[in-house]
DNA sequence: CTTTAGCACTCCGGGGGGCAGAGTGCTAAA
DNA sequence: TTTAGCACTCTGCCCCCCGGAGTGCTAAAG
């Protein structure tokens, strides 16, 4: 059943109003805001709004509060999707002026500059592909007893470290070493990666071997790392400020959800950029009175990543979504930035 | 003027009570404590504290708690310094065993795993040196437009990363522009880094200059990160079950606090590995009110890192101690095995 | 001189009761 | 169908009261 054009009003009305005070809106309230019709009016249609499952009561005599449903519709047809204003996209733009070099601190770094633009706590994550693999190794010697492995896995990531190697080498067997990790350990799976080590075991000298394993194990590790999508929280004392998070023990749940939930946080869907999960609609337990807006950015090589906006259920939609979108085309472009471009990749 | 031994045991009781309990003690419960005198008694000795500055009264008729000048004398004198068990040891001894490469990363971790062993927020910094230099460059072509560029820094930490160069290289420009950069560009400081760009400017091909004018900043800016002493917090959440801490906003105040402060925490003195920092102590006014213990670890190579912990004033001062302590020796220990001998390192 | 028992006093915290304000539902009229 | 009017309801707040915990003081005992 549709709603009449002046229910639909009436129930932006008081979502809008509630988004902002936390309150009970009053039907006095939203005549005066909507002129024409006089609060009895209004409170007619409060009543049917009530019936049909928009808005709910906290205790007869008090205002109307959005119900999920009411924000649902709310979201999907009534609010006005924002622009963001000249400034706003400047302000974007500048707090993603990062000059960071690795992924993860970027992130966290952009979680903050989200967080403290939407005033919630955010999290973020870089979707990793669901196995990272090596596309080429170096080794730096450094002398006979350390060498700087240089890794360059998918999506042009780079990693290196200085390895502290278990016995003595001379610096004519780094080549080889080189050699056997390019053309034996790179574009395989990790789990292929500890195979294929085992494999050689028998064909090359025991020392060398030493050496090849501590290397792969190395390799093994940091992909297997940069994979696991980890994320990362930010700004999650921003909810003290909200009156629904006064209560201490309420917000410590909360906090404590977001600071260890590695996996169970709500993603976009494949198809789309934004996401809007309100109260129940989470399978989160810890969720279903809170609100998520999530959106996703592409990072090239067909990796995305993901912003999440955590709320509490009267959130202000239309805001934080056009703003997680502003974030989320600018980590886009960003990236598209960094990258190099695909042909020049896959060529090889 | 010293107190009498009675009054030290007194003292003594008060704080290890009001310190579990949160509420003001009374003279009753201190009489059932220490046993062998009687309540009135002790209530003459309390007022002889409160008057000497050890105790106050939050208002006529409730019991005593420590003054900051209490606290201090605890901890200075009458706690009793603890011991790790050794299921505590263990655990520690277990929780460092991260599997980080990235310094930073692995603060943070260290930094969590504190927060949940103590129920303190948690601060940690890796004190880098004032001005890192690069000790050694590498260059790794990927092709003609990119390639990997790798740094040594100060404390065999290692960089690297891939670069897109803003205009075509020849294979054979790399070695040039690797020794080039070894032989000017390492050892020094970033300003003088600059400095040196612009003087060899006339004297090599101006896209030669262009390409190294690009690595040189990545590098400058690497180190400058590398060397700032950046703070990161964790486990801010703890506050929150903090009987003190229950009020929102005061919660809220002291998160932003920790979450923004990058240079302002305390660091304990040079010569010794241990500090207790109590209330008014405090120079930051932020944390006129909580009290702050923070020991600092070897990382090698003369530089220190800090781990600090904040807690209200009746903070569990010896446990804390204990436990930080335990931390500060494992990572100690950590880096120690990491590192190389600092022989070989001077030895270029 | 110190310790103890006794007692009056103070103050906090929690549990009613009352009251104003905001908002509703209903009815009757436009 | 809309509106005005009115009685009704419920919350939040203030105030008051009271019990309990703890103190300070005094006077007696060791």
């Amino acid at each position: 059943m549709e709603l009449t054009e002046r229910k639909k009003q009436i129930l932006k009305v008081v979502v809008d109003d509630y988004i902002h005070t936390a309150e009970p809106v009053g039907s006095k309230a939203i005549a005066a805001r909507m002129g024409g019709v006089s609060s009895a009016t209004i409170r007619n249609e409060l009543a049917d709004l009530v019936e049909l499952g928009y808005l709910e009561q906290p205790h007869t005599s008090a205002g109307r509060v959005p119900s999920p449903k009411g924000y649902r519709l709310y979201v999907n047809e009534l609010m006005e999707r924002q622009k963001l204003s000249l400034d706003e996209t400047e302000k974007i733009n500048q707090s993603l002026q990062l000059k960071m070099e690795e992924l993860d601190r970027l992130l966290s770094q952009a979680g903050r500059a989200v967080s403290s633009f939407v005033n919630y706590p955010t999290y973020m994550a870089a979707a990793g592909k669901k196995s990272m693999t090596a596309q080429r190794f170096e080794l730096l010697p450094v002398d006979d007893r350390s060498c700087i492995v240089v890794m360059m896995m998918d999506g042009n990531r780079v990693k290196s470290q200085l390895l502290r190697l278990q016995l003595k080498v001379e610096m004519d067997q780094f080549p080889i070493l080189v050699n056997l990790l390019n053309s034996h350990f790179t574009k395989i799976s990790t789990k292929e990666m500890n195979m294929r080590l085992m494999n050689v075991a028998d064909q090359i000298p025991p020392q060398a071997f030493l050496l090849l394993s501590q290397i792969v194990s190395y390799a093994v590790e940091s992909l297997e790392e940069a994979g696991h999508r980890e994320i990362v929280t930010a700004g999650a004392r921003e909810l003290l400020k909200l009156p629904e998070f006064r209560d201490a023990d309420k917000a410590h749940e909360l906090m404590s959800f977001l600071a260890d939930s590695k996996e169970n946080l709500p993603v976009p869907e494949d198809d789309s950029p934004l996401k809007i999960l309100i109260g129940p609609e989470n399978v989160s337990d810890a969720l279903k009175d809170t609100s998520v807006v999530v959106a996703s950015y592409d990072i090239g090589d067909d990796m995305r990543g993901l912003i999440g906006v955590v709320g509490p259920t009267r959130m202000d939609y239309a805001t934080v979504a056009a703003r997680l979108s502003g974030f989320a085309d600018g980590l886009t472009r960003l990236f598209g930035k960094q990258e190099l471009p695909p042909k020049e990749d896959t060529k090889e």
